[in-house]
DNA sequence: GATGAATGAGATTTCATTCAT
DNA sequence: AATGAATGAAATCTCATTCAT
């Protein structure tokens, strides 16, 4: 159990608990607005502190704030691919897969804003032309590619899946997940009501589909 | 074979060159700074005409370029879908899919720049709160996806792959394709070496994961 | 008879026609928007001649179109003028006068728009910084000024009206008249169903005041 | 007395100081270079403020301050109306007219700026196509017009004018009183030196006017 | 003579960031 | 520590005018 909070001193304790007031409140901001639109005004009007007071928490501004947002969103997927992949569960890999896609897709549905405002701006993040943002954002995910290479890595050994490259398979892992969650923000069409809306049939959707493919194993 | 270009009148003629080079100006420039850090004085300087120039054109500003650009790429998409699944080959979807990713991908190799644009841009279109553009973009991603999802459906009545939502599925090839590419754009670092360079190693990466997922079929 | 129009050579004709036509267009369109918010592009389309066409016959530009309106204004006022003092009429001035208030305000009935542009515009060239428009918008009002101020001697002379300064007096019977036309565009208000609407009665409001004033003559 | 301003809060005492400054400013430069010609940033400059500043005391920007401008103006002129028409007096109409005419040209004197900048924009305003500015500018027109319309409802019942429509008549009251500013703003001429230059003999000169006309009374 | 594509100076407006209180 | 008034760089967009065809 992480007992590093409850032992900080207070007066760091309310600290964190302000910044964490202040991205929740960036978060659904950018997620209404999107991060460029949105001023950081309306920011400090919907976090309920002063424009002046963003700044003692991120030194950095809005830029700064963007990037603890992704440092949050890479802790919670991390913790996700910790938990479903651990390896004292001893369950088939397709099991711990199929509980990460759930996992995901629940956090998914419980904090959409944070995933929109996160897809939005993920590549632009990525491919944008400062080579700081540029970084932090490739450290954070090369944390969740870790976390989620090393079990498929052991799922190889195991033989339970093909062997490829690990870290690009989790690329991919990741890409179809995000793509099923983009999918699952856009507004429905006719077309698009085929995407299952709990996150259990997603998890089966996407483990299906990254395990088997499209093709028909049983009749090849 | 297309013969309406050549028939135009020469004055219409003209003007669509002249589009057509602005739009390539925007191109680079949006792939070099990012959409919102471009500004049109640039890419008026950079297409060689002046600021008002653009104007004439491009009526409703940065953001109609960005549309025609979204809209161009779509075409191109379009042309290599039809190409590549074009019924009369009466080739295994298999290979017509690998056709396709190849074909993509060169049109990435060949110009990536509009690549990095709209992948950037994409997500963000998709989800702005313009619902105008919202909808255009909505617009030609359908086009792309219903070119898609034809041959698709063809190939779930021929058994060639199981059966499932063909636009969904649509939308999950392409979103393991712009992964790819998404990739490909990325500083390189030692995690990623490992993706395939070229268009046709490219294309049977990509044939594999989506067609056979990552298990391993043969063994089941 | 004034036959200097069909006398001019062809040519001449055909141009001065032509720059009527612009003229009647600007008008228009100055009424409709406001000489500032007016575009050039938008005359030239009403028109029905291309943009660069109204250079040709306007080199000074929007200005000088104006510039032009005034002038023609102020021709036909003077017209008004000389026409309804004429002195061989051997009428009484107040007979002249309501002659004078009719005819200005048929004229303004049937050209609402001229009025319009004018009324708005009048005072802001007056007091303009460029000297070249205040000075001609300047001589253009002397003009009307002139041709008022003289049958006003003549009455004065005649002791008709009081003594006082002809010039003066023109600028304030001008004056008065504007005011009342400028009631007559207004958005009707229950305050201002007051005011006559038609010239004969308008031109009657208006001696009695200018004439009589406000007192009550018959009780002094 | 009004100790309205003395016991508001300091905050908004000196926000309201603020605006004063920057609508002297304003008031200044329009009146110099015109409202067209005139730039958000020289008021801002004058004003010893940034331009965003300015934003921020008037959100709807330059359009904003001409209207502020315009509100002020009647206000004043309100008082003025009240002043020299208070009942209290139980003075002769003609009296009050004449302090009235005298109180507006002292301020116009005073304030010669604020005139030269209404006066070349009110018709303009007027008769906009902006129907927000256009209503408000009426509804600060007709406060005056209501102002100037009481006195004169008593004194046509108390039978020291002429029965009409107190309405109308106040509106072509302050219509001779603006053309009789108008002119003495203009640049001299031969013509114009007649026009008083004090606001006493102006007061004479307009009350005479407005009250007898031009016609000679005594000898009807 | 007629045209309208091209131009770019210049206007308005926004908003991240600073800093005195 | 919290604040929000002040700032001004920078972005978009307009349109009178020019000039090659």
């Amino acid at each position: 159990m992480d007992t590093s909070f409850v032992t900080l001193p207070r007066r760091e304790r309310e600290r964190l608990a302000r910044r964490g007031e202040m991205l929740q409140a960036a978060q659904e901001v950018f997620a209404e607005k999107g991060y460029n639109t949105a001023t950081l005004e309306e920011v400090a009007a919907r976090a309920e502190y002063g424009k002046g007071t963003l700044y003692n928490y991120f030194p950095g501004g809005k830029q700064e704030i963007l990037l603890a947002l992704v440092e949050r969103f890479h802790d919670e997927l991390c913790a996700i691919i910790d938990r479903s992949f651990d390896e004292s569960n001893n369950q088939p890999f397709r099991t711990s897969l199929s509980a990460f896609f759930g996992g995901t897709f629940s956090f998914f549905l419980e904090r959409t804003e944070l995933f929109v405002t996160l897809l939005r701006e993920a590549y632009r993040i990525s491919l944008s032309d400062d080579s700081e943002s540029r970084q932090f954002f490739s450290d954070q995910r090369e944390r969740a590619l870790d976390a989620l290479a090393t079990p498929l890595k052991a799922a190889m050994e195991r033989g339970e899946i093909r062997e490829s490259a690990s870290h690009l398979m989790a690329h991919m892992i990741l890409v179809n997940l995000n793509g099923a969650q983009m999918r699952a923000c856009m507004p429905k069409s006719e077309a698009i009501r085929s995407l299952p809306q709990s996150a259990s049939e997603m998890a089966d959707f996407l483990t299906d589909l990254v395990m088997d493919g499209l093709g028909q194993p049983e009749l090849n």
